[in-house]
DNA sequence: CTGTTATTAGTACCAAGTGCTAATCCGGAA
DNA sequence: TTCCGGATTAGCACTTGGTACTAATAACAG
């Protein structure tokens, strides 16, 4: 026997978790058993046929493109906007977006739909972030949902720059605010927008 | 005839592109032709049996995954790293990171590549971001190298706090620049890290 | 030496095809 | 009308990568 059924039949899981795309026969050669041996092996471990295992894996990356597309899009989803004034998203956070090591989001996750947002709420086609301060007030956890408001504030900046305020909050506790200085660039003159 | 050839192959295609798991028995429900019909216009446009569709959407999944585990954790590519010290990230800018209207990139990828950073060079496995101020100097594009720079800062900022800087660059120019104020949790009494 | 487990072999069958040949259908030109 | 040609359909043999099942053999433990 070369190498004990347990420790085979854990190295063709752990094989297959990087390599969904070896067939049977392939398995057997490095193994250096017989196909119906690897067939037992995947019976006795559940473990489904090659064109079962590429279905699942460019099934989930059909759907993660759709998703990936919107989130990046606006990072969250806006819930209600009066353009110039206010707006509101809410962003779930998921396993995704935490440090494995102590759950809490990362940062740049809950800045991402803050700055999303400044950005939208602008009504310009073609805003930008020029300056932001920020303050990451308590820890938010996956499953929660942080609530992010813009405001638009009137005051002067000079010429081409306008100040929003975003506060961010689970279950109405404030978990992180940010100044952002939008720059408008208006320049509409070079073409309607798309 | 119930649709011209020419119609039925465009529309293949365009089908085949949204949902490639299609096969083509469906398919000649879907265009009430015949299952050779769906071959030769296969034929005829090059386009893939369901298996191999199947297995190039898979590996595109694949590929993405390894790409998408680093640039979670860490986004941006630690080049260099003195622990407490300095360290230097190289996040290459692609058209995912940018507007539509106008490639510009969004600020949020430049404040996680500087965010990552600045949580990486931090001696502390727990370390979370508590305060920042930016600032986004020079718009950056598709196509651009932006390499950060942090370095930790040794005066004090209280018990549990420190300061990073973040710099980055496109050719030497600085792009943008930010504060971090660093939250060290470090409580390993409760168990070493995993 | 015998029982049990592990492995291998072999057969029939399936899905979703390819490749090829042959038969039909259908519309327009001679 | 009749004939031609492209489009469509049918049919068959063969391929991959399997499943499901049975049977034989090998390996080892008590």
């Amino acid at each position: 026997m070369r190498m004990p059924k347990k420790e085979r039949q854990r190295l063709l899981g752990k094989l297959l978790k990087q390599n969904p795309f070896l067939t049977d026969e392939e398995l057997s050669e490095h193994f250096t058993v017989s196909v119906q041996t690897i067939r037992l092996d995947r019976l006795e471990h559940g473990i489904p046929e090659l064109r079962e295992r590429l279905k699942t894996v460019a099934t989930r990356t059909m759907k993660e493109e759709v998703k990936s597309l919107h989130s990046d899009e606006v990072f969250g989803d806006i819930i209600d906007m009066e353009l110039d004034e206010r707006a509101l998203s809410i962003f779930d956070v998921t396993e995704d977006h935490v440090f494995q090591r102590n759950g809490i989001a990362r940062g740049h996750h809950l800045f991402a739909q803050a700055n999303s947002l400044a950005v939208a709420v602008m009504n310009d086609d073609l805003a930008l972030t020029a300056k932001s301060a920020i303050d990451f007030l308590k820890p938010v956890k996956a499953g929660d949902r942080v609530v992010a408001r813009a405001e638009v504030k009137k005051e002067s900046l000079g010429e081409k720059r306008t100040l929003v305020v975003v506060v961010s909050t689970v279950n109405d506790e404030t978990v992180f605010t940010g100044e952002f200085h939008m720059y408008r660039t208006t320049d509409r003159k070079q073409g309607e927008m798309k």
